[in-house]
DNA sequence: ATTTTTGCAAACCTTTTGCATGGAA
DNA sequence: TTCCATGCAAAAGGTTTGCAAAAAT
């Protein structure tokens, strides 16, 4: 469970309106703990009967993804989706069983890419590397 | 330019039949020489009067996928697109000026894999990497 | 009071599917 | 002749947009 105190503060600092709706979404999200897709928060929000729309909800996603709280993946399916995310790291191992992602701290990609920079003549300025596998739990059962 | 003639053979031998429809497809996509969308490809199919249907510009993409023959990826924006490629390799660097893209050999990227397993516990059997930049044309201008 | 944000509905795009017809093996 | 592949049109999702009403600063 992610406390939402900090997403209501990283609005405030951007000059985001701290508002119900946004407030709402950031719940949803932070009550998560595996991957999800723009479409699951609005049936969501409808079921809970929370007022929110499916435009605020992309809305909202949006501004989340720029601030750095959620990031934006894509699964191998090819489906769009979304996961919480500490600020500043920038990859995620994601489970194929159970859908739960983690965040991955710095692990060499770096060189990787400066070896492609060498093989390719390509200057690589961003890259985006998405893991899937198996997490420790469902690994063991 | 890429030649069309390992595509027929592709099909051929996975127990396709060669069709007029795929093989149309193969051209337009063998003539990009950067990433494409299959709207894109539905779009051209149309504009040049190749009697090539929506729903078999995406079947035949997704042959071809398969057949590896073409490898999908999801660029920045988040938009599905697809890019020939060599079988075997499997992952890319695109131009972000140009939208040329190239194979990558491996690079290093299993100890990566490796080294997030030590790191999160998790099991890795999967992953996506895709890296973005300028290519050495669009860097020397 | 002014500026943002919202909800709704409609528009837009991409992708998939059902089915009768046509082409390949 | 038997089966696979096609085209079309319709359906199904996902995502964006216009705009008047409502909420935030």
């Amino acid at each position: 469970m992610v406390d939402t105190k900090p997403w209501t503060a990283a609005l405030d600092r951007a000059g985001y309106s701290i508002t119900e709706p946004r407030r709402a979404v950031a719940e949803m999200v932070a009550e998560r703990d595996s991957h999800f897709t723009a479409p699951e928060l609005v049936l969501e929000a409808k079921r809970r009967r929370l007022g929110v729309g499916r435009a605020t909800v992309f809305r909202a996603l949006e501004v989340f993804e720029e601030l750095g709280l959620v990031e934006r993946l894509d699964l191998p399916s090819g489906e769009h989706a979304y996961v919480v995310c500490e600020p500043a790291h920038h990859h995620h191992v994601v489970c194929q069983r159970c859908g739960r992602g983690t965040d991955v701290e710095d692990c060499g990609i770096e060189d990787v890419a400066r070896q492609i920079e060498a093989q390719t003549g390509y200057l690589v300025d961003s890259h985006r590397v998405e893991l899937f596998g198996l997490c420790p739990e469902c690994r063991a059962s």
